[in-house]
DNA sequence: ATCTAATTTCGATACATATAGAAATATAGG
DNA sequence: CCTATATTTCTATATGTATCGAAATTAGAT
């Protein structure tokens, strides 16, 4: 395996995680102004999806490279990687 | 629905067309350069797959509204449409 | 009309994944 | 220590999808 097909590798598992409705509203909301908001701040934004599947999709954001996390306690913040976002995902940004 | 949710299914289209190792691998070949390559092409530069496993893929590139596509006989030549990768994947230009 | 080549459609199968609920873990505060 | 809250892990299930081979379709060439 090359760089190339690392790369591709990288950019796979981005697209994979933003290809699913639910994670590419999560980034969406993330990439939305300076948010940070946490796991539970996102689930209030969504309807009824259940904490575990939750962090199931932000765990799969954040393993791509597109998140940037900060943990606060029992919280945990999350926003995009705005370098990330441009080079794979502009679409993210405003 | 509203106009953003139809934006989103679209992203959401574009996003999980480019998440998946083979189609992106397509999607790279026919941005590099200006090659308009055919079906049979582009099974020759990738190594064992079914035409009929291509030819899904390929409709579901060009689905999403990524490919441009031009018949001619009984080849159909591809190439990527550039609004689009600029707009959501501009990884996929040079 | 027949033949050949390119592509798509169909049917089946194996694998991946989105989802939820319950249990487990982590951390702060009393 | 005990409680409460945030998040993750575990287990199970249902749905989605990548893949192929075979059959069907399409369009040019002989």
């Amino acid at each position: 395996m090359d760089a190339d097909d690392k790369d591709v590798g990288q950019a796979v598992k981005v697209y994979k995680a933003l290809g699913e409705p639910t994670r590419l509203k999560i980034a969406l909301l993330l990439a939305d102004g300076e948010n940070n908001l946490c796991c539970s701040d996102i689930g209030g934004k969504l309807e009824s999806v259940a904490g575990s599947t939750l962090s199931h999709h932000l765990k799969q954001l954040a393993d791509c490279g597109l998140l940037n996390l900060r943990k606060d306690g029992t919280y945990i913040f999350y926003s995009v990687n705005r370098d990330m976002a441009q080079k794979y995902a502009p679409y993210l940004l405003k």
